[in-house]
DNA sequence: AATTGACCAATATGGTTTTTTAGTCATTTT
DNA sequence: AAAATGACTAAAAAACCATATTGGTCAATT
C-alpha cells in the first residue's frame, strides 16, 4: 500500500489522539509500520507533516461545504445548512478539538500558527460567500470582512467556548436558531 | 490619608502594570508606603485584595453605563452609546487588558477565575437590559441569554481578538458600525 | 533506488538546591 | 491600647544541572 498514505493516516490518528507535541516521529513510524527515515523521504519535517494533515482537514470541510451549497437555495438556507454541517463536523473530527485544547493549555507555537491559519482560511471562505450573495443582491451591502469575522467568532463562541463557562454544551438546534434570529436575519434585505 | 485607599491604589497600579502574578505584596507595601503587615489588616490575602480591585473596576463600568442609558432613547441608541463608552473604557483601563494578556500566556488560575466572573457579570447586565427592552416591546422576543452572550463575545472579538491576527486594531467607528448593521439591527421589530 | 534504524545534536524532563514570596506575629510606634 | 511594622517562616517558584527523549541525518542494507 501507499507508504505516504500510511504515514499520513498514522500521524492523523496520533495527532488527533495525543496532540502535536505528544506525538513523536518514532511513534508515527511504528504506527505506520515504516522506518523513521521513510517519513523524511515524504515530508521535510514534523511541521510539514502536520501542515499537510491540517490542510487535508480544511479541504474535507471545504468539500462538504461545497456539496451542500446549492444555487437554488437562498443565502439564508445555504448558510443554515452549512452551519449545521460544521456543527456536526466539530464532533466528528477529533483533530480540531484536540488542537484547540492543546493551544489552550500548553502554548505550542506551531499549533498556534496553524490555528491562526485555519481561522484565516475559514473567514476567507465565509467572506467569499457573503461577497457573492451581495453581488447577487441576496443580502444587504455590509463590511464583508468584519461580518465574516463575526460569523466565525460567533460560531466558535457557541460551539466551543460556551461549555467552558456553562457546564452543558449548547444543542445544535439552539445554535442554529440564534444565528437565524440574529446575524443571518440582519443580512437579508 | 486613608491607608486602605493608598493600598488599593498602589495595588491597582501594580496589577495594571505587571499583572497578578508579577505583583508582590512587598512591592505593593513599598508603593503604598506602608508595612506589609498593614495590608493584611485590611485584606485577608492577595486574592481578596485582587478581587476588591476587579470588583471596583466592574462597578466603575456599571456606573458609567447607568449614567449613559436614558429611558428617553431607544434600545438601539442606548446600546450604541454604551458600546462606545465600553470601547473607550478598554483603552483607558489597563487592568482588564493586562489580565486578559496574563490569562492568555501564563495560566494564572486566580486570574482565570476572576475573568470568568467578569464575563458572567457583564453578560448578566446585558441580559437584564435585553429583557427590559423586550418587556417594553422595543425589540423582538429572542433567547435573552444567548443573545447577551453573543453580544459579549462579539465585543471581545472585535475589541480584543482582532488585533492578534490582524496587525492593526479596529477603529471604534468600524466596531460600532458592524454592531449596528448586524446584531442590533436584527433585534428591532 | 528505496528503506531503514543506529546515531547525534538539540531540546525536554525531572529531581535538587536556592531564591523568592505570601502570610504571621512579636516588637515598636503612635 | 490600638495600629503599624518588618524580621521571620513555611511554602512556592526559579535556577540549576544531570539525564532522557526526540527530531532529524546518513551510512549501511534491502
Amino acid at each position: 500500500m501507499d507508504r505516504r498514505q500510511e504515514i499520513l493516516e498514522a500521524a492523523t490518528k496520533s495527532f488527533s489522539l495525543f496532540g502535536y507535541k505528544a506525538t513523536t516521529m518514532d511513534q508515527v513510524a511504528k504506527l505506520a509500520n515504516v522506518g523513521k527515515g521513510t517519513i523524511y523521504t515524504f515530508f521535510a519535517n514534523k511541521e510539514e507533516l502536520f501542515h499537510e494533515i491540517v490542510f487535508t482537514m480544511i479541504n474535507e470541510m471545504k468539500v462538504e461545504k461545497d456539496a451542500i451549497i446549492s444555487e437554488q437555495f437562498s443565502f439564508q438556507e445555504n448558510a443554515h445548512l452549512v452551519l449545521m454541517k460544521m456543527l456536526e463536523f466539530r464532533e466528528r473530527h477529533a483533530l480540531l478539538a484536540k488542537l484547540i485544547a492543546e493551544e489552550k493549555d500548553m502554548q505550542t507555537p506551531i499549533v498556534q500558527a496553524v490555528l491562526v491559519k485555519v481561522e484565516q482560511e475559514i473567514v476567507h471562505y465565509i467572506a467569499e460567500h457573503i461577497e457573492r450573495a451581495i453581488a447577487k443582491g441576496e443580502i444587504r451591502l455590509v463590511d464583508v470582512e468584519l461580518v465574516a469575522y463575526l460569523l466565525f467568532k460567533a460560531y466558535m463562541a457557541f460551539a466551543v467556548d460556551w461549555q467552558v463557562t456553562h457546564e452543558h454544551a449548547l444543542s445544535e438546534e439552539k445554535i442554529v436558531d440564534v444565528f437565524r434570529d440574529t446575524i443571518f436575519r440582519s443580512l437579508i434585505k
